[in-house]
DNA sequence: AAAGAATCGTCAGTACACGGAGCATTTTCA
DNA sequence: TGAAAATGCTCCGTGTACTGACGATTCTTT
């Protein structure tokens, strides 16, 4: 008794949001490679040779599963991760040519995949919908950061 | 070059959300159980003596996972799990008293913590953005559902 | 310049999350 | 009723995701 209703709860429907999305994704973008991966792959082609940490600070990966996502990543060639001379603490990333031919190419099926997500909401639910999401997830992010 | 701002990525996202409720989770409601776990016992509570596959619809886990979340708690003494005499195939799941004290104590501390996750959104944008996540998962599970 | 603090990364352990293969047990149907 | 199909579960392999402990390196401070 007194089962409460899960559908009020945001935690449980960002669960059911990003396991819908992981399928779609792996029937409408590639794969082999996966949301985060595209999304390291994507930080890179915007600012290559950055550390593994300033790059988990932009997509939002720890530093453990940075390391984990960048070495699969290196393993297939997509990326090079090579100790920085000036620092040896740091990992310098950069993408491969073969990882920007990779990223170039799931760009535009990431877009059309994104439309098929958001199909059952209007142009103007979609607008709310994304910025609704990220004033919350800013706002937590935001609490952790301080910590 | 030609990066994309992943803001406008729901999948990304959904991902940034749900980590971020996870942290808030563990520290507003409970070190030990997570909240698939809390999904689980809530099911339960609602709804005894269901079976693994069941379970998993209700709470949208997939039966390895189901399976792994199920085991946690069996061996923490929060769930019994019994094969069904009726039909071999099948785990009866029910939970124990403790499970069950475990989660009402849980649902009021849930409820506190969806406050302090919503925080950043007035009350009208908190209906909208729970109303818009479901219709986006709702759909894109009927599409899995069809499959 | 040396001690101490801060920083970056790795490693181990735990917990979701999924698909494919395989197993045991029903259910269906010829 | 006996073979075939369906069902529920387990096991395995892969991929996120996080914390704590540790090691190497750099930076600060005296």
């Amino acid at each position: 008794m007194a089962a409460v209703d899960l559908a009020t709860h945001p935690g449980h429907l960002a669960r059911r949001l990003q396991q819908a999305h992981t399928l779609l994704w792996s029937t409408l973008v590639s794969e082999e490679i996966t949301s985060p991966q595209f999304a390291v792959l994507n930080a890179l082609a915007g600012t290559p040779d950055i550390d593994q940490r300033t790059l988990g600070e932009a997509v939002r990966l720890d530093r453990s599963t940075v390391a984990d996502v960048v070495a699969r990543l290196a393993r297939r060639g997509l990326l090079e991760r090579v100790r920085d001379p000036l620092d040896g603490r740091r990992n310098v990333l950069r993408a491969t040519g073969e990882g920007a031919r990779v990223h170039a190419r799931l760009v535009a099926r990431t877009a059309a995949m994104n439309q098929v997500f958001l199909a059952p909401l209007d142009e103007e639910e979609r607008g709310t919908l994304l910025r609704l999401i990220g004033r919350v997830a800013d706002a937590a992010e935001k609490v952790r950061g301080e910590r």
